[in-house]
RNA sequence: GCCCCCGUAGCGCAAUUGGAUAGCGCAACGGACUUCUAAUCCGUAGGUUGUGAGUUCGAAUCUCACCGGGGGUGCCA
């Protein structure tokens, strides 16, 4: 059950009809119709449940009185069956009130829907990546990458429900001079371990994990890598290197339920001549130029020129060769137009904005249109402990990983804190508050209202009762049902809200108004009451409570998290 | 030097993208369990949205300047 149009839309689709008939008629001057009608759901009950300024806007080009505009609107918008009232409230607003029976009888429909409800159909089955992660493989996933992990499968969850056919993709940089400093690494490790002295790169890792893997090889192996020529030998260990840290990436963040369809290596991108198809489309439109021992990038809407690569000569083997811009270029030519995707979205850390101007120019360089590409770039993560901060980074070798937090919290608290704030906004991760399993971590109060109603249905079991019986929605008519069962029609606009924004920290907002809407109806309604005058109301109330269940689980479910049965 | 992000109640953050009376959670104070889980609910208190101008019917939101905090970038030029 997807909803082609969401109640905004439709509210948005009245007025608009009010708008053009209110001219068809003759009842206000011609004027051109808005193609963006504003829609918003009213702050305060007075003001219905939702509201549009439209006529505001209008008044400077009809020279009359907004509230004169609204009037004559209004009395055109057409009859809908959702709409119990159409109001308009000074200075010319038009306010849009649900009609109560129809709210109740959403319920049966969200039931029917289940899993699928919120689905809405935005997107029209557009092909969308979602490349997010993609940290260096030259080490484990720290919590720096935690927020980007987050962020690009939440939001993939959001578009799949948005209508988007979605690819979640990791790219792997294993290209260029890091990987050769990772293999050297880990050899000089290994030497160490063996009782040969062999000096540690300079620009190396060295984190204890290098050594844990060194010692994994000479377990293995014993010392077959000291017999070979180094540069083979660093070269064989860092493809060994790389496809150990993969594995280990793939488990880790599988612990915080983020997984991949597609991993899509850098190597790959020369292997398959890509790279070189690039590059000669550069070179026919003139584009690059060198000097200076390098290849330039040059485009009349970049301030500067920017560096494809760093020696003008095409040396075979990518791990010789620091690229720099050339391999985003060959790969978004590999999303865009080898592999047909719609759009490319990045999930970027804050600190890579200044290459955004610069994949956007070479795209539009071989012939892409920009509007194809998506950026997220989301502030980074500090992490504090005990009120200081924890400084992090893969090459000094001192980070916590995401493996320790996950173990330490479990995903659904990481997920929750890292979709709560806007990606706009630093986050800092209090590993001591995100350990403390208290009321003061909002994740619980989202999950025990789901809790509480599979304790409902079970209560309803025990008495004798079928918790999934279908009542009859009339009876649903206490204040605290319609407030409920309006904010469970309101996910399919949530989910546009989220999509077309970018955002996925309105789930959380969602998530957090819903468990309230419910604890407040959980208060002053009583569900299973075994009064004989209260059979009819109890079979209504399971009903409900079971759909709020649904669309609890829902929402819980695309921030990938647990929907638990008991707490 | 230039670029990006942030500044909203004591603290952490929202505000459907320019709309009505700026919300939520912690923390503080006062209430509610012989009841389907109190990890809950109800109430009280807390604000010149960093400062100053501008744009307009209307600004937390857009523009400019300044003040604070964070991050990027500057070898060619």
């Amino acid at each position: 059950m997807v909803q082609t149009m969401t109640l905004r839309e439709q509210i948005a689709a009245l007025i608009k009809t009010g708008l053009e008939q209110v001219q068809a008629a003759g009842d206000l001057p011609a004027f051109e119709v808005p193609d963006f009608i504003p829609i918003a759901p009213s702050r305060h009950d007075s003001h219905g449940d939702y509201g549009s300024p439209v006529c505001m806007g209008l008044a400077r080009v009809l020279h009359k009185a907004p509230i004169q505009i609204a009037k004559a609107v209004a009395a055109h918008i057409p009859q809908a069956e959702f709409v119990e009232q159409v109001e308009v409230a000074p200075p010319g607003y038009i306010n849009v009130k649900f009609s109560a029976d129809w709210l109740a009888r959403q319920v049966p429909v969200v039931l029917a829907a289940g899993e699928c409800w919120g689905n809405i159909t935005l997107g029209q089955g557009e092909r969308i990546q979602v490349e997010f992660v993609s940290a260096n493989p030259t080490g484990p996933i720290t919590i720096g990458s935690a927020r980007n992990a987050v962020l690009g499968d939440t939001l993939a969850s959001v578009f799949e429900a948005a209508g988007y056919d979605v690819t979640r993709e990791y790219y792997v940089n294993d290209a260029g001079s890091k990987v050769r400093n990772f293999g050297a690494s880990i050899l000089s490790r290994y030497a160490n371990l063996l009782g040969v002295d062999m000096p540690f790169p300079e620009k190396g890792y060295p984190g204890d994990y290098v050594t844990v893997l060194a010692q994994e090889l000479v377990d293995a192996r014993g010392p077959h890598y000291l017999e070979l020529d180094s540069d083979a030998a660093v070269r064989e260990l860092a493809v060994w290197g790389i496809d150990r840290m993969l594995e280990g990436v793939q488990d880790d963040l599988a612990q915080l339920r983020v997984s991949f369809d597609t991993w899509r290596h850098e190597k790959s991108l020369y292997a398959e001549g890509i790279f070189d198809e690039m590059m000669q489309k550069l070179r026919e439109s003139g584009y690059v130029v060198e000097h200076d021992d390098a290849v330039w990038f040059r485009s009349d809407d970049l301030e500067k020129d920017a560096v494809l690569i760093r020696s003008p000569q095409v040396i075979p083997d990518p791990e010789d060769r620091p690229t720099y811009l050339a391999s985003d270029i060959a790969y978004v030519w590999d999303k865009l137009t080898l592999r047909g995707f719609d759009k490319a979205v990045y999930i970027w850390g804050a600190d890579h904005h200044g290459d955004v101007p610069r994949v956007q120019s070479a795209a539009r360089a071989i012939g892409l249109d920009v509007e194809r590409l998506v950026f997220v770039l989301y502030q980074l993560v500090t992490l504090r402990r005990g009120g200081e901060e924890v400084r992090m980074s893969k090459s000094s070798g001192e980070f916590v990983t995401l493996r320790e937090l996950v173990d330490e919290v479990g995903p659904d608290p990481i997920r929750f804190m890292m979709l709560t704030r806007t990606v706009d906004v630093k986050l800092d991760f209090d590993l001591d508050l995100a350990v403390e399993q208290s009321d003061r971590n909002p994740v619980y109060y989202v999950q025990y209202a789901h809790t509480r109603i599979a304790g409902v249905l079970r209560k309803a079991e025990e008495e004798g009762l079928d918790p999934f019986v279908t009542g009859d929605p009339a009876l649903l008519t206490h204040p605290s049902e319609l407030a409920l069962i309006r904010k469970m029609v309101a996910l399919p606009d949530i989910i546009a809200l989220s999509a077309e924004n970018l955002a996925p920290h309105h789930l959380t907002t969602y998530a957090s108004e819903l468990a309230a809407l419910f604890h407040v109806f959980y208060h002053e309604c009583r569900i299973i009451s075994l009064d004989e005058g209260d059979v009819e109301l109890t079979k209504a109330r399971l009903m409900l409570v079971r759909a709020a269940k649904v669309v609890l689980a829902r929402v819980l479910h695309l921030m990938g998290m647990d929907a638990p049965e008991r707490m």
